[in-house]
DNA sequence: AAACTAAAGCTTTTT
DNA sequence: GCTTTAGTTT
């Protein structure tokens, strides 16, 4: 694409932000306001018109999707292919320098990467071997994370024991797991960072090396990063600040995962000059809806002063319609679902309703169900969080790296081989006692005299069935999955769902190589399905953010909930919780519908429920007030007062008696569509409730 | 070692 | 209320 082209299709500010190609650059971009633009457009004007090599911009985002996005329309903008280029998540772009570089800091370069479930585990092992209990796992791990996010490593902690106000059980258990994780080989999500910055500061040269390498740096969603990603970044672009973060503190919504919104004024003091660029025009809401937003973000503390505004018109009414309870508010937005879809102006896929936690998914899951609107829920556990994808890929990751002890003791019996606690606890003492290895330690004992005969034949027939896979280890990767599929006979001890799922694990597996698929398995949460179904989408407000849909309802608009009464305390956390109703708010394009419920059971009690507090923040023009009576008609009472001109005035309207060719005489219930287009619901004695087109159906009015 | 029962959880979660 | 996990039984 032309530099023209490139530079025409944007607003002025997004030109700037384009143009500004040397220097510290903060782009706040406001929900909507063309931010993925604005990063690809300067992408590929930085490699077309200033000549930069597109190897020499590093692009950091949160999330594979992301990346894949901005890879996507890279490609687009300039018609080469992306791949191999330095854009990714933090964690991606990290890895890929650590598999080059860790060796310098002390580690080896085939590392594996532990997810969550593997940290877990490693830690509940350890909370066991101390004889603390083991239910405190979560707690210590999250602990740690939050300690790793801020670049806080064991040494640190012992050097600084007083200053953290964390228990010296605590840190024993912080020192060990660290030292286990080496010991397998392994890094752990956090680590992947911290190793970054650590080798970046203790080996000067290769610090040297990747900031020669990477002459433009560009990170998107900087409000989210954590302490350590803003100094990983500031090592790579201090030397020559050509870094231009882009983000919306008004869209700060993962504090509790380290996230530092702080980041975004630190940046402007540690990056002097930097030039600071709004984004206000939103392209994405109508105007009513961005009344809606500002008025509950304004109220917002300490932030950025913007305002957003938009040339697309003050757009649909919103509602905000209460029920006696979750049912019937789920019903309620069922039924609005249904008649949106049968006026034809949208498709499921243009839909979405938002909530606040995932429980609230259950009542609406049941509502669509009874309905019968196609619907998917976001956010379940990812394609390579299930169980047998955990356990194949544990082998692939043993036969990787047999030291990999965690991912041994996963799968050791599994299926059973007779190699239960008992047995495992006795390879464990005498991993502990000779420091080695699990893997080496079984290699050990059926060297050694003094074991059991048939601990030996155990351990024996498993070590054999892995040498055996770590010795085709170079073959196809589909064929080697196959292989331990053959080898184990896990396929015989699963069921048939499960056995479908690793079918497309093998299928998932095609064309790449051991270390990249397991690299791939760790950091991506499975595939990011692109909804290629028409269905509606159900999800919390956290994964709604980046989304946008032409209609959004927000469920739960109650005290409790949104704000989360576990936030209600915290003056900081309650505005987080404004925040992400803000970002839940700012999602719709043409429509939005609040709802809530009087009345909610809440795990065991069935709970009063008020109004959300921060519905007082909007001024009560701004939305149409609906109380969800029970047992209303989904099909003759209109729920949602759809604008006029959606409504359809051909001779097929709904009352009108026609004739069909194969089913004989029915009633039209419902008509939409364009005109040119017409859709019609009649309803058939014969063969009951059928969708027809009226340019094919040929119908007769009677 | 597997199968059962009791008990404790229970906000959000990019990697 | 429901789901996950810890502990106990067979």
């Amino acid at each position: 694409m032309s530099k023209h082209v490139l530079l025409n299709v944007l607003n002025s500010q997004q030109r700037d932000a384009v143009l500004h190609t040397k220097g510290p650059l903060l782009v706040l971009a406001g929900a909507g306001s063309g931010k993925t633009k604005v990063i690809t457009h300067r992408f590929a004007y930085l490699a077309t018109a200033q000549k930069i090599p597109p190897s020499s911009i590093l692009a950091m985002t949160f999330t594979n999707k992301a990346a894949d996005e901005m890879k996507e329309r890279i490609e687009g903008l300039t018609g080469k292919s992306a791949a191999g280029l330095w854009i990714g998540t933090f964690h991606s772009v990290s890895a890929r320098i650590l598999r080059k570089k860790i060796d310098r800091i002390g580690f080896s370069n085939d590392f594996c990467i532990y997810d969550e479930n593997d940290s877990g585990n490693l830690v509940r092992s350890i909370l066991k071997e101390f004889k603390i209990h083991e239910a405190l796992y979560k707690g210590i791990l999250s602990k740690i994370y939050s300690l790793k996010a801020s670049l806080v490593a064991p040494e640190d902690l012992l050097a600084n024991e007083d200053s953290y106000g964390f228990d010296e059980k605590f840190a024993r258990v912080y020192v060990r797991y660290q030292d286990e994780l080496k010991k397998n080989n392994a890094l752990d999500f956090d680590d992947l960072i911290m190793c970054a910055v650590k080798l970046f500061e203790q080996c000067p040269e290769v610090l040297q090396k990747y900031r020669e390498e990477f002459s433009h740096i560009m990170i998107d969603e900087f409000q989210d990063t954590n302490a350590s990603q803003y100094r990983l970044s500031k090592l790579l672009a201090s030397k020559h600040g050509n870094i231009c973060v882009v983000g919306d503190d008004d869209q700060s919504i993962y504090k509790f995962r380290g996230a530092e919104v702080r980041n975004i004024r630190a940046f402007m003091e540690d990056f002097s000059k930097t030039k600071v660029i709004s984004l206000e025009q939103n392209y994405r809401s109508t105007q009513r809806i961005l009344d809606i937003a500002d008025s509950i973000i304004a109220r917002s503390s300490d932030r950025m002063p913007k305002k957003l505004w938009t040339e697309r018109g003050k757009g649909d009414k919103i509602y905000y319609c209460v029920a006696t309870n979750e049912q019937e508010e789920a019903r309620y937005i069922a039924q609005a679902v249904k008649e949106l879809y049968l006026k034809g102006k949208y498709s499921y896929r243009d839909i979405a309703v938002l909530y606040r936690v995932n429980q609230q998914s259950r009542a609406l899951e049941e509502a669509m169900r009874e309905n019968g609107q196609p619907h998917r829920i976001f956010g379940g556990i990812g394609f390579y969080q299930r169980k047998e994808m955990k356990d194949i890929i544990s082998y692939l990751k043993l036969i990787a790296n047999p030291d990999d002890s965690v991912s041994l003791k996963r799968i050791v019996n599994c299926p059973p081989r007779q190699i239960g606690a008992a047995t495992i606890t006795r390879v464990e003492n005498e991993a502990r006692k000779i420091d080695k290895s699990l893997y080496k330690t079984m290699k050990h004992i059926l060297k050694s005299h003094g074991y059991t005969a048939s601990l030996k034949d155990k351990v024996s027939l498993f070590i054999s069935i892995i040498d055996e896979l770590i010795a085709h280890r170079e073959i196809k990767l589909p064929e080697l999955i196959e292989m331990i599929f053959e080898k184990t006979g896990y396929l015989e001890c699963v069921g048939e769902e499960r056995a479908n799922n690793l079918k497309e694990l093998v299928i998932a597996s095609e064309a790449k190589d051991l270390r990249s698929f397991l690299d791939t398995a760790s950091l991506f949460n499975g595939l990011d399905e692109n909804n290629a179904d028409d269905c509606v989408s159900l999800m919390t407000l956290h994964s709604a953010k980046g989304l946008e849909f032409p209609v959004v309802f927000i469920a739960g608009i109650e005290d409790g909930l949104v704000p989360h009464f576990h936030a209600i305390k915290d003056p900081e956390e309650l505005e987080e919780e404004r925040r992400l109703f803000y970002v839940g708010v700012t999602r719709a394009q043409d429509m939005l519908v609040l709802s809530g419920a009087k009345r909610r059971r809440l795990y065991t009690s069935l709970q009063e429920q008020q109004p959300s507090r921060f519905l007082s923040d909007i001024p009560s023009g701004c939305y149409h007030c609906i109380e969800k009576r029970p047992r209303a008609d989904a099909i003759t009472s209109s729920i949602i007062n759809l604008p006029i001109d959606l409504l359809n005035t051909s001779p097929f309207a709904a009352g009108a008696r026609v004739r069909h060719p194969k089913w004989g005489i029915g009633v039209v219930r419902d008509s939409y569509g364009e005109t040119d287009d017409v859709k019609v619901m009649v309803n058939f004695p014969s063969v009951g409730m059928k969708r027809l087109s009226l340019k094919f159906a040929n119908l007769e009015k009677i």
